[in-house]
DNA sequence: ACCTGAACACCGTTCAAGT
DNA sequence: ACCTGAACACCGTTCAAGT
C-alpha cells in the first residue's frame, strides 16, 4: 500500500487531510494566498483535484485548516505568561509574529472569525481579561475589541504584502512609494496624512502594533474594571 | 436620503467610469462580493466586458474606486462635529453603518489600506487626535490602531454577512447556530468562550464597537495625552 | 476615441469510473 | 474506502476588429 516514492514532501505516504494541510501551508507560504490552487496541490501530492476533495469540503474548509494550525501552535506558546496583562500583550505579540510570517493567515483569520482558530484566541484573551477583574457585562465587548484589533492589523499587513508582491516590491519600497503618494496630497485637504508621509518609511509596524494594545489596556484599566 | 438617479441603466448615454462605479455598487448591495463579474457588470449595462477595461484598470481598481465613494460620502458627512472626541465618535459610528449597509466596504478597505479611502479616515482621525492634543509622537500609532480597529470590525462584519449570505441564513439564526456551537465546545479548554455563548446571539454590535471607541479614548486620554 | 465579443488561460468543484 | 482525471461552469483579462 504504502509505495516509496522520493517526492519533495515526504516518502511515499498516503494521502491524509493532516498531509494536505501540511502541503497546503507551504504553499501559502511560498505563493501567498493566490498561490494555493487545487491543481498547484494536488501537483505537490502528486494526486488529482478530486483526490483531495475526499478529506477537505472546499477550498474555504482548507483554509481554515490550515490558518487553525498557525493559531493553535502560537496560541500554544503564548498561556499562562507572568501576569494576565503579560498574557494579553503576549497573544497579542504572538499573533502579531504570525501573521507576519504567514501574511495569509490574516486574511484567512478575518474570514472565519466565529469558527476555531478565531475561539482560541477569544478563549485566550477573554480568560486573561477576566483575571484581570474585567466586569462580566464588560467582558465580551472588551475580548471582541481586541480581537477585531488584531484581525484588523493581520488583514492589513496581509493585504500589503499581496499588494507588494503582485508587483514584486520589497516592503521597504512599497512603504517608500506610498510616503511619496500622501506627500504628494493635497495641503488643505490632508494636512494630517500629509506630515505623516516623512515618518511612514522608517516606522516599525510592531511597535506601532504594541502602542496600540497599550492604549488599549490603560483604557481597559481606567473605564471602569477594578483590578482588585 | 439621496436617490437623485435611480436609473439603473439609462439608455443611450455612453459609458463613463462613474456609470461603472455607480452599477458596481448596485451590484455589489445586491449580490455581495461574489456578484461583482465583469460579465454581470457588462449585461448591466448593455456592453460587453472589453468596454468596461477602457474605463478601469482591473476588478481591484473598481472595487477600490467603489468602495472610496462610499468612504467619501460617509466622511462628509461626519466631520467637524462639537468636539474633536465627538468627531472620532461620528468617524467611528459612521464607518461601522456604512460597512454595514455595504459589507463589501470592509474587505475592500482592507485591501486598499494605503489608498484614498483609508486615507480619507486616516485624515479625519488624525486631524482630530491633534486637536485632542495627543503628542507628535503617539499621532501615527493612535492613529493607527483606530483605523486598524475600525478595519478589523468592518472585515469581520463582511465575513460574517457573507457567511450567512452563502446558507441562505438571517443573522439571527447564524448568531443563533454560532452560539450552540460555542456552548458545545469542551469545558476545561473553552470555559470563557462558553460562558459567552448564551449572551451571543442577543449582544448588540454596533453598540460593542462603540464600546471599543471608548476603551480606546479612555486610553488615548490616560495614557500621556494632556486634552488642555 | 471608444466599443464589440470571441478567445485565452485559468479557477473550484463534480462525478463516473476505477482500485 | 479511497483515488483518478476528464469535464463543467465559471472567472478576469486580452485583443483583433469594428465604429
Amino acid at each position: 500500500m504504502a509505495n516509496r516514492t522520493d517526492s519533495s514532501q515526504r516518502r511515499g505516504e498516503s494521502l491524509s487531510r493532516d498531509r494536505i494541510i501540511e502541503a497546503s501551508i507551504e504553499i501559502l507560504d511560498t505563493g501567498g494566498e493566490g498561490g494555493l490552487t487545487f491543481r498547484a496541490l494536488s501537483e505537490k501530492l502528486a494526486t488529482g483535484p478530486g483526490a483531495i476533495y475526499w478529506h477537505v469540503a472546499n477550498k474555504n474548509d482548507l483554509l481554515v485548516a490550515a490558518c487553525d494550525v498557525i493559531v493553535a501552535r502560537t496560541m500554544q506558546a503564548c498561556m499562562a505568561k507572568a501576569s494576565p496583562e503579560d498574557t494579553i500583550r503576549a497573544i497579542a505579540l504572538g499573533m502579531f509574529d504570525a501573521m507576519n510570517a504567514h501574511p495569509w493567515v490574516g486574511s484567512a483569520l478575518v474570514q472565519a472569525s466565529g469558527q476555531l482558530p478565531g475561539v482560541r484566541i477569544v478563549e485566550g484573551l477573554g480568560q486573561s481579561l477576566r483575571a484581570l477583574g474585567v466586569p462580566d457585562a464588560a467582558q465580551w465587548p472588551t475580548v471582541s475589541a481586541l480581537l477585531n484589533y488584531i484581525l484588523g492589523v493581520g488583514g492589513q499587513n496581509a493585504a500589503n504584502t499581496q499588494f507588494a508582491i503582485a508587483r514584486g516590491l520589497e516592503r521597504s519600497s512599497f512603504l517608500h512609494a506610498t510616503s511619496t503618494t500622501w506627500s504628494q496630497l493635497d495641503a488643505d485637504a490632508y494636512p494630517f496624512t500629509r506630515s505623516m508621509a516623512a515618518q511612514l518609511p522608517a516606522h516599525d509596524d510592531r511597535a506601532d502594533f504594541m502602542a496600540g494594545i497599550e492604549i488599549f489596556l490603560s483604557g481597559v484599566k481606567s473605564s471602569g474594571a477594578r483590578s482588585h
